[in-house]
DNA sequence: ACCTGAACACCGTTCAAGT
DNA sequence: ACCTGAACACCGTTCAAGT
């Protein structure tokens, strides 16, 4: 999949691969989607929460919260192929429920009453997810592009005078840095939200 | 795609229903995957920003921010089936630039200096996005539960305190409501960034 | 000039036949 | 008991032949 993407990935060609014939890979899996099912597996189980291990505590739940979505971010990173599947599946397998249990886990260990760390991994989950969709999404290749031809030549850069402007102004951080700076408006909440209570 | 997904789509079932063939879309079409552009155009169409007439001005930006953000979540739940294609493609259709730009443009009137009115666009964005792809990704249908088969049986309950009391408390809210408590955390994250500068 | 039935190429899946 | 070549079903795409 990290190879040739979910779209080309076939099953005679992963034969091929293993120099087997895709009879014998029904004998080991369902079927492709199940196998798609493990890829997301495998993906997960790159992921660690800090803390696990006695020798690295965090010392703030802002540490431990922001360490494991940029390992989750990076592990995407490293994989973008897979995303669709994240798209495309609810990840309920052990490594996608063991990740949720520490995650929450460590928030409560710090003092979160359940439902706020509920909350608060909720938001940060779906945030990463979501930028790690929005900037891995669909890299169109060469032939795409130039599938969808002529489409949006007529723009004028001048209608969008915003986009410009704040296109510019991002041009300057790496995406890693912008990743964590929507990171700590989310933070900042969050405590907001703890404080008060 | 509302109403059979994306995978099962075809063409040949599209020629069909418009009483033609299958050459005869392509006439129209590129192929599939030009058309599955189209359909995130379309779901992009239907969301407006609030103060683009005159009547209905948000009072604050965080109105605005809170209400586009809410839009684009209930585009998405009425078109589930479009999550897919928004993580295998990325939408600079008209229509997606024009939510871009008015959202962005909505903020600087507001008088937040670009840069932040970016960061902030994108973490809204990132999150609305990445909430909708978990909450409606693959909602598994009964064969293909049956498909994973006994997978998850082992899974004992116990080894996953945190995440069922989690759950418990989360259960109690609305889907819709726990999407504007994360909302609330990054309008509160931006807002103590406008104010810091 | 426009449309279409039929074919081509490809891929997921299965099975009768081998070893 | 395990493996596989070949086939089946299905789908995206194209084209020669019609009107």
């Amino acid at each position: 999949v990290d190879e040739v993407g979910t779209s080309a990935f076939n099953m005679r060609m992963l034969a091929d691969r293993l120099d087997t014939s895709t009879a014998t890979l029904y004998r080991h899996v369902a079927g492709k989607e199940e196998l798609m099912v493990y890829v997301v597996e495998r993906l997960l189980s790159g992921i660690q929460v800090r803390g696990e291990d006695q020798d690295d505590r965090p010392g703030t739940w802002q540490d431990a919260a922001a360490w494991g979505a940029l390992q989750f971010y990076r592990a995407i990173s490293q994989h973008p192929n897979v995303l669709p599947l994240l798209a495309a599946q609810v990840p309920v397998g052990p490594n996608g429920l063991a990740a949720r249990e520490r995650s929450i886990g460590t928030l409560i260990d710090f003092g979160f009453p359940a439902p706020l760390a509920a909350r608060a991994y909720n938001a940060l989950a779906h945030y990463v997810l979501g930028f790690a969709v929005v900037q891995h999404a669909g890299a169109p290749g060469p032939d795409e592009i130039a599938a969808l031809g002529n489409y949006f030549r007529g723009l004028d850069p001048e209608l969008y005078p915003a986009t410009i402007a704040a296109a510019d102004a991002l041009t300057e951080v790496t995406l890693e840095q912008e990743f964590l700076d929507g990171l700590q408006f989310i933070l900042d909440g969050i405590d907001r939200a703890r404080r008060r209570r």
